[in-house]
DNA sequence: GTCCTGAGTGAACAGTGTTCACTAATTGAA
DNA sequence: TTCAATTAGTGAACACTGTTCACTCAGGAC
């Protein structure tokens, strides 16, 4: 094994830096970015604050750490419900309910990866190449070869752009994930008697999501 | 007018708050949040900071008032379409759209207004009430109006629970309006080449939003 | 054994929201 | 007009934040 091709201090390196991102991940998940500062992970870890900085080049090196390795398990869990033999429909839905199910497991993860506006700067082709190479961008990767295969199968319908329409799906999927992360934001969603429950309602709303890109007739079910 | 019911002492008072929320929503509507702070609102106002305190009694409520502002335009905005004497297929889909470019026009007050993660404490009854009395809260009512109406005219699937679909439709339109606030967080939506432009692609998912309730048959189009 | 790299530190800087004792000015009453 | 009371506004402080920097001291290489 290659571990003895790294000296103790390089190991004890990686030692260190991997209670930091415990500690940080143990907090944030319970208290989000907020209840998160350098001189509570340090507490936690018993170091000086300075000394979180000579394994993090800032606090958002850091959490950005914690939301890429969220995201790399979001696409754990698509892929293991693509990889799945199910008919074509089954697996769609699964995979919008699914993707909320992950994001609303860690609420603060989520809701921070879409916290900030981002300026308006052009978007250039090196950035397009970081988009696809991080884990977010390869569970929206996931999101459009499920819609290629469906027009390709002729569940949904022809004439549909794939990159569109895996835009609008995971537009309407992320809006689910973000809403139930606010739940008490908008208590219509637990308050109206005649509302369903919270599992039930994304199945309805993923049937409803992938519904819209289905062609009218011949759907099974 | 009662203008002169008042006394010179709170029409000064007035005039103040008003140059604070003026200042603020300035700075917030440019910088977002990060960019606002207590001491630049005095700065801008020649106000020491600890002054903002005699007018608001914290900056969160400040913030809130901005928000509360914000959302009020928004559903002038709703209301205005829902007014409007078009086909109901036409005004759902203005409904979703006009959201839509009505939250990006100040994409810092909306995503502020859903950035942080929900306690899960239980919803009280008067949390309803104050929800429903609110601007957001009000702006999910001109949906539910909609969605109602799409339900009695037969447009939209009979059997249809008119809150769940109004907050399926509601999830659906706020997960863009994130999106295209977050532009360069998705690489993916400006530069596929097949890509639709930024302003058709929001009719584009208006449409299925919309669709996606219809019944199967007699869709006019 | 010496030298050197670098992990870890304490103290500081600049910033944040917020509070509080205080001044000064405006107001209403005598 | 004078006096008392209210209150808008302030400066300084407190407790926090992320971050930097000169510094110490232990471990590994020769």
């Amino acid at each position: 094994m290659q571990d003895s091709d790294i000296s103790p201090a390089e190991r004890r390196r990686i030692r260190v830096r991997e209670s930091i991102i415990e500690a940080a991940e143990r907090v944030f998940a319970s208290e989000g970015e907020a209840g998160l500062s350098i001189r509570r992970i340090a507490d936690e870890i018993d170091y000086s604050p300075a000394a979180i900085y000579k394994y993090f080049s800032s606090k958002d090196d850091l959490v950005d750490e914690l939301k890429e390795a969220f995201f790399g398990r979001l696409l754990d869990e698509m892929h293991s419900i693509t990889d799945q033999e199910d008919a074509f429909h089954v697996r769609a839905r699964r995979c919008v309910a699914g993707y909320v199910r992950v994001a609303i497991e860690k609420p603060h993860h989520y809701v921070a990866a879409f916290a900030g506006v981002a300026d308006h700067h052009p978007i250039t082709p090196e950035g397009a190449e970081t988009f696809a190479a991080s884990n977010k961008g390869r569970a929206f990767g996931v999101l459009t070869g499920m819609v290629e295969e469906g027009i390709a199968c002729g569940q949904f319908r022809a004439g549909l752009n794939p990159i569109d329409a895996a835009k609008s799906v995971w537009v309407s999927t992320h809006g689910l994930a973000m809403m139930v992360c606010h739940l008490s934001d908008f208590p219509a969603m637990q308050l109206m008697p005649e509302g369903m429950s919270q599992a039930a309602f994304i199945e309805f709303h993923a049937d409803l999501v992938i519904r819209s890109l289905e062609s009218g007739a011949g759907r099974p079910e």
